[in-house]
Parts: C-alpha cells; structure tokens; sequence
DNA sequence: AATGAATGAGTGTTCATTCAT
DNA sequence: AATGAATGAACACTCATTCAT
C-alpha cells in the first residue's frame, strides 16, 4: 500500500534550484552566455528572477554551474559504459559511439562549450570543480590503448590525448557546425542517414588510426 | 585664380565600409553576434555610427556581410594552392596543412562559424553569395581521391565530402576547443609544440584513413 | 525523573532587539537611511531579517528607534554632568567640552540627525518620546547663564537656545563637514593637533559670546 | 533691427546638459545621493535617461559635477562681494552675512556637504577642479583680519580658517538641522523672525570674537 | 558622405517586504 | 521566538537604432 504522499511541497529550494538550473541550460544552449536573458531563464522555470541570485550568484556563476552540471553528467554516463569489461576493440567502438551518440542527443552541451570557449574558457579554469572531475576520463583511451596493443590488435605509439581529441572531433565538428557545413556541402547533414553514415565514417577513421594491420579492418 | 579643388579622395566610401568590416569582424569574432557592440564597432572603426546603418541595413546583415567575406577569404586563400598540380598525396597533405594553418591564424573564423551555427545558419542560408562560392571547393578533394585511387595510392570508396569533414574537424575542435579541453587534459594544448604535435596527427589520421596501403605510411 | 528545562534565556528577545539596533546605528550612520540596507543590519546583527520586521515594524520605524535611542543616549550622558553644582564659567566651559568630545566620539550620531534632516524631520516629528526628552536640557543653558549673570560673571540679555546651538554649531559643523572642509582649506582637520586647536577655539568663542568682562578672558 | 531668430534649437547639448544638472541638483538636494534616482532626474530634466550617461558617465559623476557646479556658483557670489574695498568690519559682517543669506537661499547646498561627507569626501578628493577653486576664498578672510588688526578693530592672533570655520558654522548648522532642532527646542526656527534673530546672534557671536575692544560692540 | 544628439525598450541586479512553517 | 524561501517593484545602466542637420 502506498504511504500518503506530503501534501505540500511548497517551498523545496532544491526542486527551484534545479529549475532554475533546466532552463538555463536551454537558454544558454539556445543562445549563448551573452544572448540569454535572465528574464526569460526566471520565467520559463517559473520562479522569481531573485531566486537565481539567491542561489546563484549573478549569470556568470549561473552559466558556470550549468557548465559544470553539463559536463558532470556527461563524465556519468561514459563511467556506466564500463569499457574495463570489453575487449579492446569493442571498448573503442563503444567508446567512439557513446560519444557521437551524447553529442547528438545533447547538442546543447556543444554549444555551452562554445560560449565557454568564446570566452577563452575563463569560468571553466576557476572551477576546480570541473578539473577534477576529468582524471578518470583521460586514463580510459590510455587503458583501451594498452591493452590493444598488448592484445597485437593496436599499433603501439598512438598518443592517448590525441586519440580522444580526434574520437570528440569527428563528431563534434560535424554535428556542431551542422548549419554551416550543410550549406556550403549542399546537402542535409542533419538527415536521420547522413547522420547514420557520418557515425560510420567516424568508426572507421578511428580504427584506420589504430589498427595495427589494416587486414582487420571492418570490410 | 583659385585652383581646382582635389577630385578625389573626398569621402571614400569604400575605405569607410572596409574599416566597418575589418572592426566588425574583431567584434563578432572576439564576442559573438550577440555580445558585439555597434558603439564599439564604429568606435574600433573610427567613424560615426550612423555609417554602419548607411552601408549594412543593421546589425545582422552587418554580421552577414562579415560572415561572407571570411568565407569568401578562405577560399580564395584555397585557390592558390593550386593542388591540380601536385601529386594526389601530397595534393591532400598540401590541403590538410592549409586548412590547420588557416584555422590558425585565422581563430575569429572558427568564432564566427561558430555565432553562425548557434544561430541556426540563420543568417549563411539566406545568402546565395556563399551558397555559390563553395562549388570548386566541394570538387577539389573528389579530384584528389580520383588521382589517388588512379595511382593506386588511395583506397577506392573515400567519400570525399567526409572527407572534407574529417580535415576540418581535426583541426577545428582542437582549436576551437583549445581553452576548454586544456581544462579537461591538463595541459596547454595552445603552446607551439602541441601544436605542432597535433598538426603531425592530423595528418597522420588522415592519411591512414585514405592511403591503400599502409606501407607507404609516413615513417 | 528529568530535570526540568532553564526556564530563561530561551530565545532572547532583548538581546536580539538590542543587537539588531546596534547594527541598525552602524548602518544608517554611515550610509545614512536610503543607503543602509535591511539585509545587511540583518547580517550584521546576526539574526534572521524576518525579525527586524517583528520587533519594528519596517526600515523607517527602525531608523526611528535608532534615532530616538541616540538622543536618549545623548541626553542621558549630559545628566551625568552635574552641572548645577558647578560655578557658571566652570559650568559652561563643561557643557561646552561635553558637547565636543560626544560630537567626537560618537560622529554616527550627527550621520544620524542629517538623514533625519534630509526627510524634513519626518519621523522625529512623529516620536512624543524625542519631544518629551528634551525639557530638561533646555533648562541647562538658562540656569548657567542666569547663576552667570547674578554673579556679574556674564553679561546680561543672553538668550539660552541660541547659546546652546552656538556650542551645537560650532563643533557640529566641524566634524560633520571634516571631509570637505578639509579640502576646501587645504589641509586635515581631523589630526590630533587640529582636533585639540577647535576644541580651544569653540570654547574661546563662547566665552566671549556670554562674558561681561573681556579682561576675564582666557588670558 | 532684429535678427531673424535661429528657426529651431532643437538638438542642442550644452542646454540638454544644464536641464540634467538642474534636475540633478534638486533631486541630490532633496534625497542624497542613495535617495536621488536616475529615472527621476531624467523625467524632470525632462530628457532621455540614457543622455544622463552620455554626458556624465555614472549617477556618481553626475554627483561630482553637480558639487563642483555648487561650490564654484558659490564662490563666483562670493567674488563679487569686493570685500577689499570694504573697512575690516563692514567687510566681515558682509562676508557673515553673504554666508548666511547663501545658506538660506540654498539650502540644496548644504544637503550636497552633507552627502559628500557622508560618503567622506570621496567625490570632491578626486576633483582638482574643486580643489583649486578655493585657494582666494581661504584668503579673504586673512586680508580682513589683518586690515583690522592695523585699524587696532580687531584683536591679533585670530585664525582666519577657525573663523571662516565659525561663520560658516553658525549658520550651517541652523538651517541644516532646522527640523530635529524646532522639536528639540520646540519651537519653529524656520519662522521669519527667528531667522532674522538668528542672523543677528550669529554677527554679534563673529565680531565679539574678533573685536578688539569690547566698548566698540553692537551698543 | 557624414555627424552629434536623441530615444524606447530592455538588461542584469537589488530592494524592502511577506509567506509558510 | 525564529527561520529559509519567495516576491514584485524598482534600480542603475545599456542596447540597437533613428532623428535632424
């Protein structure tokens, strides 16, 4: 039998701060650091703009909380991907998949980095926060790495950092610059296949990079 | 008798919009669509403000006209290569190493894309002058790969609009991404020999992804 | 068996009034009633803003309060003279120096009567216990000066208000207008030297104001 | 015969920004600096808000200026007293009672001391052009004084800057703390015989600081 | 072609005060 | 007696844009 639930619920700070901190996400993913209106952020979370100062600060300590939320939840779920438990090559498809896939799914994340970016990543550098929420991050391709080579089935010599800038960039780029690029290319980037075929290719340059003997590969 | 007054030379016009264009570009550049100032940007300029309305309408078709020769300045930098008469491998490391020195030192284009993309290519889209600007590029790498496979260089079934893509989102993310990835690797990846390192991979990637056989791989 | 609770000091209400006035005086004295602000009083007071509202009301009865406890103050340390037991001269140049040295230790006190001064005397108007405090210190000055007069010390036809705001004004001004006269003559009146010089000078005038023999004076 | 006047003046600066200043001044006056809001100025001015800002920078400046505005109005009245034409006596109950009448004719003011002290001078230290406006006016009182220390009227060894601290004084404080002093003394001190008493009492308190010989007093 | 003056709508932020417990 | 959460009006200041010459 199911308890009587609280009858009210009026004034749960955490439930407004995280309000607050949904629709700043989407204001700021919409539209940047310098384009979004705290007005708007405080009305489509439905609470009194004071309330973002309150917990906030003022826009820019939003902005950096939301950074940090963003990139939090981002570092989550590749944890849950548990890519110790996979043989090497499987572990860096599923690493290289997992991030096309979160890039598609939170094409917001993308654009918070470029504000971030914009502004020479000045609220990210004062956050230790977010340092150090990416050492276990940077030592996955490196065990990924170790182990293929150990197995034969990677070359050895491959720079770990490299290899993650070039898994991010092959999708980032892409998908971020979607406008763009699907203009100047004529063609529909955006397209559930040009989509489907982009992640294709993105395997198989990574592959191509790593692969010790092009024999394996994936044809 | 008095003499003629000087014919030229009394309001130039064409030097007024150019230093409107040269200061507008630092100012979208530097701080997006949205955190660009008019006052500052006719300030940079040095001319009255009213001019930017005389010549570009507003802001936006201002931010438009900025958008345009950026673009139209990069390809004509890309006609010069002249890589119709280069060898097809060297042909296209001659193409990834422009497009990485491009990106360069020409950061405000990565930032102007990027204002651009945010906005959903609202403003790219209603241009036919960059619509057209881009057909000889798009054919410049399926030129390349059609020399390279011709010689048995190149691996047959290279897409070459992917192709494109995986040139520019090395070196694009990297660059862009540059404060912001710092944070996350621990590392100054702006300081020469990362980048130099990353032009090395770059190029390295990219090779492994096209080359038929992997013996003729760099070392 | 239990023992029973303390039964006082559960919460107590003098303590908080009084710490809350205490911050309240600080506060309007140096930033002065618009300038001064609840949340900080409540910070400073170190108790929960919801209280300033309970035990006074709003900001403007509380800065009354402040106010009417300033004068009280005032009032009450002038008592302390005994003036009455002194001979007239001794009991002038006393009151005189009195009324300097509160002056100088307590400059919140004069922020406090220029703010009352800047709203038009708004809220003293409205408090019957200012009104009522005053009586007996009016009479001061007539007592000095009529034990003065029948003992052919001062001269006759003195009028006692006008006496009490020459000894008022002359330190008043001093020390409220010490920031901008000091500019204005070009030198820091409030060093030690300069502060001992007024106080001769204040004394030196009043005497001569009310004494019936010049040839009395100072020396 | 009349020119033809000038059809229009409609945009016309220098009287844009006199029309904030003489808002500026009564809004300063009447609330302090805190109190006084921009957008009211600007209603009264009877301008655009923003002009405030292209012309003055900040509320603050605004204050600046509106200071620098009051001291040299009353210093360039104070010029035109010729005071050195005068006999010594004459010219000081002149120059006491200029004080006073300035004071009572503009009791904005002294509100504007206040304010400026009240923030502890922070305004008028960094203003050279205050600064020296004052350098003739700290003399005048020494020319008097000497002139009537030759003429044996008036004793030796007075301060000029204690007793233009006095005259000033005297007044300053009447009329500044006019309202708290009517309910003090409880009586009105803003009625027209009490000002005309207290001008009196203020010459007599002056010159029996001053004179030399008793004898030659008021009568 | 060029300019200095001006504007209305808005921008991030803060205020004194009240609600719900 | 006391508190943390919340509010609406307002605050100083800024924006892209237009007017009048």
């Amino acid at each position: 039998m199911r308890e009587a639930e609280p009858r009210t619920r009026p004034r749960d700070a955490e439930a407004t701060r995280a309000r607050i901190l949904r629709a700043a996400y989407e204001a700021f993913a919409s539209k940047g650091l310098a384009g979004a209106r705290v007005d708007e952020i405080a009305e489509a979370a439905d609470i009194n703009k004071r309330m973002i100062y309150v917990y906030f600060g003022n826009k820019e300590q939003l902005f950096l909380t939301v950074l940090e939320e963003a990139y939090a939840d981002m570092r989550a779920h590749e944890r849950q991907l548990n890519l110790t438990d996979l043989p090497p090559r499987q572990a860096l498809e599923t690493l290289v998949t997992f991030t096309w896939n979160y890039y598609l799914k939170n094409p917001g994340f993308l654009r918070l980095l470029n504000s971030e970016n914009l502004h020479q990543g000045r609220h990210i550098r004062a956050s230790r926060r977010i340092r150090e929420m990416h050492f276990p991050f940077v030592d996955m391709a490196r065990e990924i790495l170790h182990k293929g080579v150990a197995a034969g089935e990677f070359r050895p010599g491959v720079d770990p950092v490299q290899l993650q800038l070039n898994i991010s960039a092959l999708g980032y780029y892409y998908l971020n610059n979607q406008y763009t690029a699907s203009v100047v290319y004529n063609t529909d980037l955006g397209a559930p296949e040009a989509l489907a075929k982009r992640h294709a290719v993105i395997i198989d340059t990574i592959l191509r990079y790593v692969l010790a003997d092009p024999k394996n590969q994936l044809g």
